[in-house]
Formats: structure tokens, sequence, C-alpha cells
DNA sequence: GAAGTATCTGAATATCAGCTCACAATAGTG
DNA sequence: CACTATTGTGAGCTGATATTCAGATACTTC
């Protein structure tokens, strides 16, 4: 299923943002409850109180539905938020603050983010931003680690990866199967600060 | 797309096995290459160089393919290898062993597995196995982990999940983005080492 | 308030994949 | 070789879903 089209046509009166906007929250809830494929633009449609004609003026496909939901959640979900505020406290603490993060960002709506991570049809497009996306996060964490006084380990850029990584997924797959935050967390912060003291 | 049908018939002649055997291989080599959605069935049975009605005379439905490629691989992946032959090896050993298997076990056919674990129709009762598979696992973790004297962690149960979904699920990832594995191994050990020493 | 533009509608169409079935070919048997 | 059982075939049926388009409705502007 490829998806060049031409553009859509842009909303000029404010009722149609409206109509734009409540097609993706229709859409966001329809395949969080559905999955994507059996969310179909109909249910999306029908769930948004708008035509399906109404939906295939503002996008192009159902592909570009969800990648415009993943884009929104991109660079919404802290693409510039920087990983810790403070650089001066302690390891533990900067580590418990990310992990927490993670997680507390998985508790909102797990099940429509493991679609995102996982069903989304990604056009070369949305893939290419979605890597820069997470090219800039590991470098973030690299920075950190490289600038951490209590750090102790060789490979940074494959600590960094390995890092993003542990958290993110595990983070996910854990939460999924209704794994106690805390003792997750705890667990974690555990893992990742005793490996990076060395 | 849910999945009960009366049994198909089961194979008597030589010939029959060898036209089931051929089905799997394509499907698995199909849906490695197009995914799961758009690796169609006539596409399946054109690979096998069969004709689709064979298929369906061996299968009941779509699902029932990709449900069998999963059985295979659980019961060939190791289901009762356990984790470690040898208990008396140091703990960097010991993990260094658990790791490598899943990265080889990754190297063979990573898109293929991808699949499995995250597009996989999943009826109860192929989920029912898949949970017992991994908390097998985990158990056997578990117990490694008890045992080794070098082992300091409170939370064991956290512990062994925490472990067991860190490996595969990094791996998994890291390995898709042609990571070094020689590279990922060490920093995975260093990882898991550091953190369960205390 | 009339003309022009933007928005919305939903029945109709296009597409496409899973799957069936009536029949054909091949293997086994005595 | 005749007869049965097993296996194989593939055109086409079925149902589901994405998408279109001709026309209706609502806003904006002068």
């Amino acid at each position: 299923m490829p998806s060049e089209k031409p553009a859509r046509r842009k909303p000029r009166q404010v009722r149609a943002e409206l109509t734009r906007d409540r097609i993706l929250n229709a859409a966001a809830h329809i395949f969080t409850e559905y999955g994507y494929a059996a969310g179909t633009t109909n249910r999306i449609a029908e769930r948004a109180r708008v035509s399906i004609g109404s939906l295939y003026q503002y996008f192009p496909n159902k592909d570009a539905i969800l990648a415009e939901l993943v884009l929104n959640h991109i660079d919404e979900g802290g693409a510039d938020t920087p990983i810790t505020d403070s650089p001066d406290r302690d390891l533990e603490t900067v580590l418990r603050l990310f992990v927490r993060k993670t997680i507390d960002n998985h508790r909102a709506d797990p099940r429509l983010l493991r679609l995102m991570l996982e069903e989304a049809p990604l056009s070369p497009d949305l893939l290419t931003k979605i890597i820069r996306y997470s090219h800039k996060r590991i470098a973030q964490l690299k920075h950190v680690l490289a600038t951490h006084p209590e750090v102790r380990v060789t490979d940074l850029d494959m600590a960094a990866r390995l890092i993003e990584n542990t958290v993110e997924l595990v983070t996910h797959k854990l939460m999924a199967e209704s794994v106690e935050a805390q003792r997750l967390e705890n667990e974690l912060v555990a893992m990742l600060s005793r490996y990076l003291r060395g």
C-alpha cells in the first residue's frame, strides 16, 4: 500500500479545522480499540461524526492518518525537551527521571503507542523523520553520559543506544503485561546505574 | 479474522508431506519479504509452486500458516535446552552464553522473527502456548540467578523478567539496525553482569 | 441577498485478498 | 489393468474495505 497523492485541501474555515481534528481524534480512538487493519476509514468517519467523503478531503488515504498521529506524537513527545533539566544531579536521579518519563509516557496510551511503533506503514519520508528523532534522543543521552562524572563505560555510543532502547522496549513490553510500575522503575534504575558506574 | 475450522486432511503419502513443507517454506520466505498483510496466500502458493487449492487442503486459513511457523520456531528454539549447560561457570560466562545464543538465533532470520513476535494473529490457543513458553524461560533464568553465588539482587522475579526481555528485545531491535554483533554482545554482558553483581 | 467559495455528504464503484469447489491427475492395490 | 484413495488444480465466488464523485449545504464577501 503505497501512499503518494496530490495534496488535499487545506482548511480555511474554522469548521474545517474542527473536522480535521475530529477525524484525527476519532482515528486515535478507533486504532486503539480495533488495531490498524480492523480500524477502517468508515469506522473512523462514523466515530468522528463526519462523512467518509470529508475524511478523504483531508487525508489522501488511511496510511496518512496514522502517519500524522505518529508525527504529532513525536514532536509533542519531547523532541525538544532534554533528557534531564538539571545536569548536576547524581547519576541515579538522572536515570530515574529518564525512566519515569518513559513509563509515564506509556501509561497514557499504550495500545496506540504500540500500534505506532509496530504497525505503522512507514513511508520513506516518515521513516526518515523517525530515524532522525531517534538519533537525536540517542545523541542527547550520549551527551549526558559523556558529561556525567560518575559514568564509567568505554563504548559510549553503544551504551547510549543500549540504554535508550532498553528503557523504551522493556517499558513497553512489561507495562503491557501489567507489571507494577514502581517495581519496574526501581529495577531498571538499579540495572542502569550499576552498569554505568562500572 | 477468527480461525476455527474443521481440521484439514492429513498427509498420507510422501508427496503430500513434501507439498506441506514446500508451503511452509514458501510462507516463511513470503512473510519475510512482504510482511504479514501483504504476504497473500496466492503469493505463498505461487512461491511454493502449488495451486492455491492445495494450500487450503493443508491449512484452514492464512493465520494457521503463520501460527504453525511460530510453533515450529518455539519448540525448535530451545524450549527444552536449558539456558546454561554447566552451572558452575562464572557469572559472566553464563550471561555471555545466554546473550550469544539469542543473538545467533536472530541472525538467522530477523524479519520473520519480528513478524512472529509482533504481527502474528494470536489465537487464544497459540497465545497460551507462547505465554507458557515465555514463563518457562523466565523460570529457568530465575533459577540460574537464585543458584549462582555471584548474584546479588533482591527482586529476583523482576530481575529475571527484566533480563529475559532486555536481551530478547534489544537484540531484536539492534540487530535489525545492523549493529555489530560483537559490540552488542559485549555491552549487554557488561550491563547485565554489573547489574547482577550489585 | 446574491454570487462565489469552501465544506460536507454518502451511495456507488473499484479493488483486492481469502477461500471454495467441481474436476483432473497421480499413486496405491489386488 | 481396473478400481479406489489420495492429492493437486485454478477459475471464480464472496465479502470487505478503500476511495471517488456528483451534488447538497454552509459560510463569506460585496
